[in-house]
DNA sequence: AATATCTCCAACCGCATGATT
DNA sequence: AAATCATGCGGTTGGAGATAT
């Protein structure tokens, strides 16, 4: 037979945790340790919480060397850069990035870092469709057919909503081809066979064909990384990112800010 | 000043995987 | 071998505070 329930259920506090439970939790962990064993720690710390509660506390907010606040350039760098080749693993994320939670660099993520990527991009197709569609406009109803600089406003509308989701921005697995000039680039591998596909797929030497198939078209692909893996990774799109030549070849997708 | 809307983040939920019985 | 649970993870939500109207 299986093991007894966890925890009960209906007696068990939910909702944010007072300091005197913090107080508790960490003390109690301070002097005991977690003892391998989440389930039975809340009864035994004096708690009403469930283990799994307790343990997300613990992670995300009471352990020690946890780092709060603002993220650093390089921090951002280094998240984007995780998150074009590794997807949303934010645990594997976070082990790059000393003191910071998965939980923190995941909100960090969904609230800022993706919406920053995502104004400098509509800025850079706010730009390359303006130049487009002026220069067509005025070729179209220029007289004689010369093209000069047109007064069209292009009216673009920008969802405002809290939970805009990845897809619906179109973020990751599309297929996006967009002006740059110059900032933070993220490579995109959504072209099978392309050469920035191979690249990364190569970090990874125990890829079945199959997850070469399937990884990153339509779905996280399935990768074990080392740190030592991770860290090339890393350092080898710090190449990337200054490299102009690269992005006009492979035909991926890149975004600035 | 009142109300609506937005931003942010802590915490919860559900699923996948592995361990235990 | 099957059933059940523990753990860890990523996705999602609730609600407080900030900002806009």
């Amino acid at each position: 037979m299986g093991r007894a329930p966890c925890c009960d259920k209906a007696n068990v506090k939910k909702g944010p945790w007072s300091p005197e439970e913090d107080s508790k939790l960490k003390d109690y962990i301070e002097k005991n340790g977690t003892g391998g064993n989440w389930i039975a720690l809340p009864q035994k710390a004096g708690l009403k919480r469930c283990g799994k509660s307790c343990r997300l506390r613990w992670l995300n907010y009471l352990r020690p060397n946890i780092k709060h606040g603002e993220f650093s350039d390089e921090e951002d760098r280094i998240i984007c850069s995780l998150y074009a080749n590794i997807g949303s693993r934010w645990s594997i994320i976070a082990g790059q990035l000393p003191g910071r939670t998965d939980n923190d660099i995941k909100n960090y993520w969904n609230t800022k870092l993706k919406k920053k990527l995502m104004d400098a991009s509509l800025m850079t197709n706010m730009q390359y469709y303006y130049n487009m569609f002026a220069s067509e406009a005025s070729c179209s109803t220029s007289s004689d057919g010369s093209c000069g600089p047109a007064q069209n406003q292009i009216s673009i509308s920008s969802s405002s909503s809290r939970d805009m989701k990845q897809q619906e921005m179109g973020f990751h697995h599309q297929n996006y081809v967009g002006p740059n000039n110059g900032g933070l680039e993220l490579e995109f591998c959504n072209v099978p066979g392309s050469a920035g596909c191979e690249n990364m797929m190569n970090y990874n030497q125990n890829w079945t064909a199959a997850e070469k198939g399937s990884g990153y078209f339509g779905q996280t692909p399935i990768m074990d990384y080392g740190i030592e893996e991770i860290k090339q990774l890393i350092s080898s799109n710090n190449g990337m990112f200054n490299n102009e030549e690269k992005r006009e070849e492979k035909g991926m997708m890149y975004y600035y800010y």
